[in-house]
DNA sequence: CGCACAATTCAACGTCTGTTGAATTGAAAG
DNA sequence: CTTTCAATTCAACAGACGTTGAATTGTGCG
């Protein structure tokens, strides 16, 4: 049976429904079916209005994409560049643990997105990669300069490459939290809620090895292992 | 003008096309449109046959993405196992080295497809996870292999979990070949061609500081460092 | 009360989709 | 020469797609 369902009324409706509601629709639908097979229907549908509203808030289907590419962003960016003021004189392995969990606290909400992201860069994208490097740009030099000033306060090794030093840091700890939850259950008996903690202590221990002048001295303690 | 196009014969053509030409239209077409968005249509187009050639040689869709994905890993598994002989006395450096070698002479020609995969499992799309774990799984059992007898052997710290090893090791690999000829020039003028090989010094440089025992002692020359 | 307007839905368009059953044809086998 | 069969194309299906223009309705202001 099609089941007609009764025409719904027309006309605002007593909540309306604001677009940041329709952004995490959008993010669910592109996230489970992709950049180009994401419908509009199917978003409109899981934000209970009807496709044409989709319209009266975004200018088109890409929009809306892009909409959602800009969301993390700038709180991520807010909290990078108060960790890299030169005046924050903790140590080194200290700062660079703090940008894993300023990942952790902003980005493990959505999955699924960065796979569609990554893919977009992977094939050169031209409109979206440019609007991802423009986002990500300064992000990524906020924390380039926690390694130049760890390499200058002789905490970290000088012929470290910051900019690829910051690429390991971060592109690992987003594998982390999208890619383990899933595999560490399947291969390793660990469950899923523990995977971005064992990960994340596995993954800093070895990279402040690879990247610490002195790998010898002991870690600080380092907060927050598994608080979300 | 929709330029009709003359009706080609039908039967047999003078050169088969055999699946494997089949294959790389289809790889090429998910790459570019995303897993449920590419159309039987465009990959025939591509492949230079009709739509319905395809469902001579595969079930549907779906099938034909299946196959994709099995098309590397039977190589990658091979040299891998090879690798993990226990009588293979070479230093632990030299035959980690030599995975992300292996990793780029098999997989740098298709990137594109990975982001793809990387979707499926984290959204746990339950058949196509299976079948990729199944694939996997020997590979990561190899590579294993080797990190546990660089343990024994005491080239490599006894505290490392072998499996996150594996993990960390072939992971950034992959990001390496896929992301970095993207990212590099963007962010760095360092050319495309020059990307990956520059990444992976990096990397390796740092794993290696992060896994071994000894990170003091140099690492030995590492064969190939440029050459495809 | 009446007016303006913001927020919403409806209906329709042309196009593309995965899949299938039937038709065709070249070459190999007898 | 005829038969067989593997390899290929064609035509058609019902449904979904992005987008748009017009229609509707509740709310707040005068």
């Amino acid at each position: 049976m099609p089941l007609p369902l009764p025409p719904r009324s027309r006309g605002p409706k007593p909540t309306k429904v604001d677009p940041d509601h329709l952004l995490d629709a959008a993010q669910a639908v592109f996230a489970q079916d992709g950049l180009r097979a994401a419908s509009l229907r199917a978003i409109a549908r899981r934000a209970g209005c009807d496709p044409a509203l989709i319209y009266y808030h975004f200018e088109s289907k890409e929009a809306l994409f892009a909409a959602l590419l800009q969301r993390r962003f700038p709180g991520v960016l807010k909290e990078v560049e108060f960790l890299a003021d030169e005046k924050d004189t903790r140590s080194s392995a200290l700062r660079l643990w703090e940008v894993l969990l300023i990942y952790r606290r902003h980005l493990a909400q959505d999955p699924g997105i960065r796979s569609l992201i990554r893919g977009e860069i992977v094939k050169g994208a031209e409109g979206i990669t440019d609007l991802i490097e423009a986002q990500m740009r300064p992000v990524i030099s906020a924390i380039r300069q926690v390694f130049e000033q760890g390499i200058e306060r002789g905490e970290l090794r000088p012929e470290l490459h910051p900019l690829l030093a910051t690429f390991f840091l971060v592109k690992m700890q987003l594998e982390i939290l999208d890619v383990l939850p899933v595999l560490l259950p399947r291969l390793a008996n660990i469950p899923p809620e523990m995977a971005v903690g064992v990960g994340m202590r596995a993954w800093f221990d070895l990279f402040w090895r690879g990247v610490a002048l002195d790998p010898g001295a002991p870690l600080p303690a380092l907060p927050d292992p598994d608080t979300r």
